[in-house]
DNA sequence: CGCACAAAGTTTAGGTCTAAACATGGGGAA
DNA sequence: TTCCCCATGTTTAGACCTAAACTTTGTGCG
């Protein structure tokens, strides 16, 4: 007996492959149409707390960002680029809106010199700090639906498929 | 001996926040962050795939859930954003741009009913099923950098974290 | 010295999504 | 039958991102 994969699983998706295109090779959709997916729900539901907490997800990682290097708390453009994963157009947008918030500032460093800084002010520092506590206990209790065994295994599975897609495709 | 992690890795990141604040639980970003960066690595090689093949992530969502449907390749619009994950207001701006390039048409059920079908063309089903078996054979390279009883454990659990997810969070 | 190039940022155009306001067709209740 | 409400779609405003063009510096080599 054929047992039909559940309506919104990503087994129904390589069902219908291989019943419309039996050739193509379905096997990385469990991995990577799932990741995304996973993503994606994950992202939907942290923009829903972020919103009542009135943050954002740029903004958080970008304040986030500057809060984890520590002490002074400033960090170059390319620097923050290379942290967050993002272009370094992206950053320039997210700093002009952080800093038209107030939550950051940016230095161009004295004597008209190119390097550029972006620094957390008092406001983004108690700001985020507020915020993170309370994401990150909210999304502890998600992760904890997965019974602690696998949520290590799922880690240690995770980051090994990084470090090989990295090693493979390059950084950026 | 405290050994430093890597710089990209998440243990980086859950490093920082102990350090600077000890009494946040990190444990949530080696599953959580780590999805979401392997989520973007993934897509920006997916983009890339896709750029060199003249086609678009959004757009290929939109063809591939049409061609997996079956004959007649038509889906209502309320139907591909169930299926795609997104808004209503997503799939109206998507067939719009893929009805601008002749790759699915839209019909106003006859008889002026408020029912539209949007339908893959003939241009549209060929030029799914190139991109697509490209597509799938690259990924599945991708995911052979694990091997595969990994691949397999992987699998498995972000399907388990899915379903967690969904029932606790619920779909849309 | 001076110039061309590399490195670092910014700008701009365009794609994509969500959320929320806005239509509109159909069906059911009175 | 008539009217109101709901489900279904579309529109619009605004967030975000990438890619690519552009700007500005600093620098190393003739």
């Amino acid at each position: 007996m054929v047992v039909m994969a559940e309506e919104h699983s990503v087994a129904w998706i390589q069902e219908g492959w291989r019943r419309e295109l039996p050739d193509v090779p379905v096997e990385s959709i469990a991995v990577i149409t799932q990741v995304w997916r996973i993503a994606k729900v994950l992202a939907d539901d942290r923009r829903r707390t972020l919103a009542a907490l009135d943050m954002d997800g740029a903004t958080l990682d970008l304040l986030s960002t500057l809060r984890r290097s520590g002490p002074p708390y400033e960090l170059s453009p390319g620097e923050l680029a290379r942290r967050c994963l993002l272009s370094a157009g992206a950053i320039t947008q997210r700093v002009a809106r952080a800093e038209a918030e107030g939550l950051v500032s940016t230095d161009r460093g004295r004597s008209g010199r190119r390097t550029v800084v972006v620094r957390l002010s008092e406001l983004g520092r108690t700001r985020n700090e507020e915020v993170v506590r309370q994401l990150l206990a909210h999304e502890q209790e998600l992760v904890e639906l997965l019974p602690a065994g696998q949520r290590g295994q799922l880690a240690e599975l995770l980051g090994g498929l990084q470090v090989a897609l990295v090693a493979r495709l390059g950084d950026g």
